[in-house]
DNA sequence: ATATACCCGACAAAATTTGTCGTAAATAGT
DNA sequence: ACTATTTACGACAAATTTTGTCGGGTATAT
């Protein structure tokens, strides 16, 4: 039903508080589980990814935690949910071109059409339009 | 990753099918699930759930089959996919509200925005886009 | 040193999707 | 009436995906 992930959802929550917070100061993983109420190790991973994405930055050690180093401006939610999900598409065969059954399909025309609606609705929305 | 299930998928292909072919002619299960080699009784819940909603119509035995009944320019895929998953929403804190997390939710209100956004776009595509 | 905090792979549990089966009901043709 | 065909539908099994947990690592501030 063209849900998002948990882990996603998790993900937004925590981006959406370290834009919030004020500018350099690190936030711990376990303050955001804390907070929200999210299981604090699929927070991780998914703070993780971000950090690997280079969205966030990670300082490790005691007073460590995460920062925000990019712009909310210049994530868009196409970017977010492909570090986090993977590639966005509401059907394999948007990327995945090895399909036994191409011949006899009959909507493909369609459904790129529809993914491509989707897809540029979410990179004309960044983490910014999520901050308000 | 937002994807939509097989069952909508084999759904879309029958539908098209079913456009394309001449006025009040039927077409068995069979006959779809064959040309497009989609599981048949699969295919066969799908467009059960699609004549319960009177979209198409059955004609039971021999020479029965299924028949549109509805002007595809009328059926928009939020029906569709509403018929054929449930109600659609990112997240199900759209429809249930019964979030046990929800005041420390900071995210409910864009989440609801781009909800909408997919929403509009799937009310404003109908069968008869996915035609052609 | 020690405690704190991120990193990461492996695994288990739960949920969902996908596919199958058996049985029933309607109907066309013989 | 009988048979073959076709839809209807619930129950179930298999496969996949998501969700959550655990154990052991590395870095670092005190």
């Amino acid at each position: 039903m063209l849900k998002i992930t948990r882990k996603a959802e998790y993900a937004l929550i925590a981006l959406r508080h370290l834009i919030s917070v004020k500018d350099g100061k690190l936030v711990t993983v376990k303050e955001i589980s804390t907070q929200y109420e999210i299981p604090q190790e699929l927070l991780a991973k998914a703070l993780q990814q971000l950090a690997r994405a280079k969205v966030i930055e990670a300082t490790k050690g005691p007073s460590g935690g995460y920062k925000l180093v990019r712009d909310p401006h210049e994530i868009n939610m196409t970017n977010f949910f492909e570090i986090l999900e993977g590639p966005m598409g509401i059907m394999d065969c948007y990327f995945d071109s090895d399909c036994n059954q191409l011949s006899a399909c009959n909507i493909r025309t369609p459904i790129n059409r529809i993914n491509d609606s989707i897809r540029t609705i979410f990179d004309k929305m960044t983490l910014a339009d999520i901050t308000y």
